[in-house]
DNA sequence: CTTGCAGCCTTACGCGACGTCAGGTTCAAG
DNA sequence: CTTGAACCTGACGTCGCGTAAGGCTGCAAG
């Protein structure tokens, strides 16, 4: 009536591998208390009963080192469940955050062929028409101009385009956001090279004409939400960002 | 100015660690345009675009080979972003229905010392009142004993019946409904030791008194809830578990 | 008793993205 | 030229096994 088992029913009765039970043995999580004279693993009534307690453990995420130790040392439960969900809460955030990130992104990037451009013209042609009246006519003109040089350049950069548009974009201006928070400097030299770069950035839509750049920023600067491809910071978090980028761009 | 980078420096300034950018270019993600005659690294300009377009990317949670594919051979960025967003979206959900068992765990595990063993005895004593008539009070005071018996118990199994009754109880509870749903018939090897050791677990609180055992699945089936320690299933459903059960006891 | 074969054994590499030495070499300042 | 900091390559560890490779055991049939 005491039964025996092997490892491979065993492993078929549990739902696990072989390779699994050998693990667990190795590791000294799950140990068969017999072996057979030719070496056989022989697992007894008892070690089901731990192998069952493991099971139950592992379904709740736990690594199989704080299994074994709550098993052979005894830990506190209240306390191991309380950590440990802390550590899952703190996963599920990460992921969800990241989640939002994805969904933004992957919004954007199938709403139209390049909705990062469109965004910009967007911004381009609302900064025109805040523009003083008398020089409408000509900024209009301009504006044109400037349109089909971004849409030439759009087409060049080809697929590459989504990437530094909607990807890049996004984490130089996250990276210089938290250097900020972070209380570095605007001469700091990490600053200065997220700054050269989405300098760099802009100039390869712009084919290096600075007022469209100077028109990109100030558009980006009038219309962050559009522009960042994130959801929209609070405002004086905003300003606080662009003055602290236009400064590093004049102390560079 | 054309500015070239060592490993340190350009360590510093995107606040990755040396051995990293060792690694993005030991696995050809990131290797430096030139070396010094000695043999050091010394990133270029362009290696730097590839590297803040790397820091992107891999913000967005994707693996080093994804990017390397992505930079290299050019890959259809919404399918990219839409798969990838998938995987996150599963993973999420995988946390959350890890994170509301652990919530429902951890409020059963602090609400009381013994929550289980609480729920339990109101589980008996509702058994008591359901008893026909003319054995109430037999059935009380033979309740009493039974409560005795299972205090004394639940003291000498000390923190080991927190893992008992709230983890691998709901888990052989889980098992047993994966294999009913699978179709397993109540003669499955599998499911006879799942219900085998349940009755363990039972022995271990009723000393191995019958009558009490007895009390304790018919409290189960008629109040599953505070007996399992996870969320209340469909009566329907519980009901044929309970069946199920049952039927594999008697065909042992 | 021997053969056969299923099932068991140990050993070891692989994954992913690096951290962390260890032991030796190169660079730039003084 | 010397010194010390920064650089180099190589190798092992992480976590939970998957996946062989090559050999041994155990049970039944001949």
């Amino acid at each position: 009536m005491h039964s025996s088992w092997k490892v491979g029913p065993l492993a078929q009765a549990s739902g696990l591998t072989v390779r699994t039970l050998h693990h667990w043995d190795a590791i000294g999580l799950l140990s068969p208390s017999s072996r057979t004279a030719g070496g056989h693993r022989e697992y007894t009534e008892g070690d089901l009963a731990r192998l069952y307690q493991i099971l139950a453990l592992r379904s709740l995420g736990l690594s199989l080192e704080t299994i074994a130790t709550c098993l052979d040392s005894g830990v506190d439960p209240v306390r191991l469940i309380h950590d440990h969900l802390a550590k899952v809460q703190e996963s599920v955030d990460v992921l969800q955050t990241l989640r939002t990130r994805l969904t933004t992104l992957l919004d954007a990037l199938s709403a139209g062929r390049t909705p990062g451009t469109d965004a910009l013209l967007d911004a381009l042609r609302a900064i025109g028409s805040v523009a003083p009246q008398a020089e409408d006519a000509l900024k209009d003109h301009l504006a044109d101009e400037q349109i089909e040089v971004l849409r030439t350049r759009s087409a060049s950069l080809g697929p590459a385009l989504h990437y530094l548009l909607e990807v890049e974009w996004p984490e130089l201006y996250r990276r210089a956001d938290r250097l900020r928070t972070e209380g570095a400097p605007a001469t700091d030299p990490r600053v200065r090279r997220v700054v050269g770069r989405m300098d760099e950035l802009s100039a390869l839509f712009t084919g290096g004409d600075q007022a469209i750049s100077q028109g990109v920023r100030t558009a980006w600067r009038e219309n962050p939400g559009a522009m960042s491809g994130t959801p929209a910071p609070a405002s004086d978090e905003w300003s606080a960002l662009a003055d602290f980028l236009d400064e590093a761009r004049r102390t560079r």
